[in-house]
DNA sequence: GAGCACTGC
């Protein structure tokens, strides 16, 4: 060994980049630097072919999955498909000579500055011990930046406007109002103000198409006011999201100069700021849905704007019914149907052909890119394609959003890019993961907010949370593998499953989107484009076709509507899912027999709940427990995110839990038992961490036991307690949940006592040990088996006390006969 | 002895 000197990092990189151009340069032997026909100096040629080596190197195992771009957003800057990359470095680099020529601010010039470094940085490993590694770590992503920033100059124009406007020249002397109105002005709907109030003035119904950004939501109710409109009756605007109905309202009480509250106001579960004043009302769809029970003709409101149609949420495609209905003897009242393209002919032949209103968005471009094949492992094409995109792109350039399905991938794709990268060390830039999901707790949410540091880059897990739910600032890659997880129902069995499923067409132009707000952006599909053409439907299957309707029915019951089967559904659930929560409903006694609604019914349908819950709540007042019932329906209908089982403490987590089932007492009085001890400890954060229990999903069952506790005075139901009675409380459970009742089997799995099923207990219930003879359950879910989650146990003869109509004595006793002697008649004595 | 897309009232 010769004497070795010690060099920095730099240095040491510097050499090698040396080395390797050195090695190149000796196989140049063309005089002319010609590549793919175009004149190069020597530099440049020695650089291209210098990139073209990485390339090759880089891209061995994915000449499959190299991305292509046959297919970009409507509004993505068009450039020539399917030209081969190394013709595109020559074609980019001439231009970048062409166009450099004395422009030194140029960003091409940065951006290739950037890029030698990056490819200085990248050939660290270059035939190093881990260059298997690396080669198989790496698909290079070949997409233009090049032709990518032009684009995006000679693009922005729509864009533009908003900024020259914000100048501060222009701004600085002006009062805020005064710029919130100017704003108002440069909004894409603007310009079609007195044109778009004319079409409201001829039709009573119309289809109003607009991008997001196009100011629709804010604009429109603020110039029907201006117009007149609500000197006879409120303007309400629903929305399908909580937050979007609040920050809207204040967006625009700002804009008119008003408090929030008074003439512009929000109405939203356990949250109603409006008053008398109140004449633009924004509010959640839901609310909307609520309202029609105490006022079947909406009388105070002229306007009704139903936004974000395309999302065609349950309450939504029940709205559409009703104000359909309504609207044929209402002639006075105005209704808007609000929505993203692609729908607009569906909706406008529902409302008889209503005349359907275009107005502009304003979007950066988005390039889509599609695999050439499709992926076999989408998570680690995923994760591949977002370190490509780390390590070729400036880090300051964009954060990427990856969507997955669910919380155990996006763990999964955490540790493996944790692992990869920290196999890099200082070698790329810091890449910050940051997961985000619905269950995650909040403290941990917030930061896909911070900003990103100077010189690193974020990539967000997120599930669909991040597709429409919440906007993430600062994204310009999106990579989506099109998958996403979908609750599905089966009437025949009233199972509900949660499976992974390929996204609609709209669904992936919605999540290509994500990429474009704050600037151009990229979308990387991570299947081929004609997978997206001919495989994926273009829309979701609406909720309404994919749930138990119980609670609908008897919603629309409730209204009146008694011929459920030929409502006017835009797109009608199946008969069958109706004709079962119809039998539900009778089963329940808030039917009679001719389909009209009970005096049991019309007291159920005054809770916000799943009708089940609701006849145990009604049945509560009997068995003098309304207060432990209305705790334990509060936390039933939170789901299942109350227990916080993270994956290093699970051990600690468990053990935790079963605390709250000592003495077996099932998992609804469990329930009550976590519920009880919060309000002991005076609803402690502290207590919730202790016990691994979430915050967030404690408080919201509080705010739906407050809710709750004042609907039990309108349905004359006293607040009684009988915590000493747990068979009281069950026997209430019973009450709702005798549907739901299953018998063990000598095997250990249980069968539902009605339709006959073989079904298990969940493992994270406290009696999946215990195996009772007889249970009732809250729900059943398919994942890898046929699961009943939150049960108790239950004697079978209050079976046929509770519901005569449903169970006889055969049901309950066939088994107990064959095994013990007759007469005897110890069926679940414990 | 397993697995929790997302809303909303």
């Amino acid at each position: 060994m010769g004497a070795l000197r010690k060099v920095s990092r730099q240095e040491y990189l510097k050499k090698r980049e040396q080395k390797k151009l050195e090695e190149l340069r000796d196989d140049i032997e063309d005089e002319q630097y010609l590549f793919d026909g175009v004149k190069l100096t020597e530099a440049e040629y020695r650089e291209l072919r210098y990139k073209k080596e990485i390339y090759e190197l880089v891209k061995k195992r994915t000449e499959e999955s190299d991305y292509t771009d046959e297919y970009r957003m409507p509004d993505a800057y068009d450039v020539e498909g399917g030209i081969n990359q190394e013709k595109r470095f020559a074609v980019a680099l001439q231009r970048y000579r062409d166009t450099n020529a004395g422009d030194k601010m140029n960003p091409f010039a940065e951006q290739e500055a950037w890029e030698d470094h990056q490819i200085g940085k990248a050939t660290l490993n270059y035939g190093s011990k881990d260059r298997k590694l690396k080669s198989d770590d790496y698909q290079f992503v070949f997409e233009d930046q090049i032709e990518f920033i032009k684009a995006t100059v000679m693009d922005g124009v729509n864009v533009d406007q908003e900024s020259s406007i914000e100048s501060p020249d222009s701004s600085s002397a002006k009062t805020a109002f005064e710029k919130l109105q100017q704003d108002r002005q440069t909004l894409p709907i603007f310009p079609y103000r007195d044109q778009l109030l004319q079409a409201i003035h001829d039709h009573q119904v119309l289809v109003i198409v607009g991008e997001t950004g196009s100011g629709k939501t804010t604009q429109i109710p603020q110039y029907l006011h201006e117009a007149g409109y609500t000197k006879r009756g409120k303007i309400g605007c629903t929305q399908p999201r909580r937050v979007a109905a609040m920050s809207v309202a204040a967006r625009v009480s700002q804009e008119m100069g008003v408090k929030l509250g008074h003439e512009v106001g929000y109405s939203i579960r356990f949250e109603d700021c409006t008053s008398e004043k109140t004449v633009l009302k924004y509010m959640t769809d839901g609310m909307l849905l609520r309202e029609f029970l105490g006022e079947p003709d909406l009388a105070s409101y002229s306007v009704v704007m139903v936004d974000e149609a395309h999302e065609r949420t349950l309450s939504t495609d029940i709205l559409f019914g009703l104000v359909k209905d309504i609207s044929r003897f209402r002639p006075d009242l105005k209704l808007l149907i609000s929505s993203a393209t692609l729908d607009a002919e569906k909706f406008s032949d529902y409302f008889d052909s209503a005349p359907i209103f275009k107005i502009p968005g304003r979007r950066f471009p988005v390039e889509i890119h599609y695999t050439k094949a499709p992926e076999a492992d989408y998570l680690d094409a995923a994760i591949v394609t977002a370190l490509q995109i780390h390590v070729t792109q400036p880090p300051g350039d964009g954060d990427i959003l990856v969507f997955l399905t669910g919380q155990e991938e996006i763990e999964t794709a955490e540790e493996i890019l944790k692992h990869r990268t920290r196999g890099f060390g200082t070698k790329i830039a810091e890449l910050i993961i940051c997961p985000i999901y619905a269950n995650l707790p909040t403290e941990l949410q917030s930061k896909i907010f911070e900003p990103t540091p100077e010189g690193a880059r974020k990539v967000v897990l997120a599930t669909n949370i991040a597709e429409t739910s919440l906007t993430i600032d600062g994204i310009k890659y999106v990579i989506d593998p099109g998958f996403c997880k979908m609750k599905s129902y089966n009437p025949r069995t009233g199972m509900e499953s949660l499976l992974v499923a390929p996204i609609s067409k709209a669904s992936a132009n919605q999540r290509a989107g994500r990429s474009g707000r704050t600037g151009p952006g990229k979308c990387f599909r991570l299947f081929t484009a004609y997978n997206f053409y001919n495989d994926l439907d273009d829309n979701t299957v609406p909720e309404i076709q994919r749930t138990n309707l119980a609670n609908v029915v008897l919603t629309l019951k409730s209204l009146g509507i008694n011929d459920l089967l030929n409502f006017d559904f835009m797109d009608p659930p199946p008969s069958e899912a109706l004709l079962k929560a119809l039998e539900m409903l009778y089963a329940l006694s808030a039917l009679n027999k001719n389909g009209e609604l009970t005096k049991v019914g019309r007291r159920m349908a005054e809770f916000p709940l799943d009708p089940m819950l609701s006849k145990m709540i009604v049945a509560s007042d009997k068995y003098k427990c309304s207060d432990e019932i209305i705790s334990i329906a509060a936390m039933l209908s939170v789901g299942n995110s109350i227990f916080y089982r993270p994956k290093d403490k699970q051990v600690h987590a468990d053990n935790a839990r079963l605390n709250f089932h000592m003495g077996n007492v099932g998992d609804h009085i469990a329930l009550l038992n976590v519920y009880s001890s919060w309000r002991e400890t005076n609803f402690s954060t502290q207590w919730c961490y202790e016990n691994y229990i979430q915050v967030r999903s404690m408080k919201r069952a509080r705010d739906i036991r407050d809710q709750l506790e004042g609907l039990l005075e309108r349905v004359e139901i006293d607040l009684t307690s009988n915590l000493n009675d747990l068979d009281a409380v069950k026997k209430a459970i019973t009450s709702g949940f005798f549907p739901h009742s299953a018998r063990l089997q000598k095997n250990g799995s249980y069968k539902t006592v009605k339709h006959p099923q073989t079904v298990h207990i969940h493992p994270s219930s406290g009696l999946a040990q215990v195996l009772p003879r007889w249970l009732v359950y809250h729900e059943l879910v398919l994942t890898t088996k046929e699961y009943m989650r939150q049960v108790t146990e239950l004697k079978p003869d209050w079976l046929v006390e509770i519901a005569p109509h449903y169970y006889q004595l055969k049901d309950v006793e066939d088994l107990a006969s064959k095994k013990m002697p007759r007469g005897e008649g110890r069926a679940s004595k414990d």
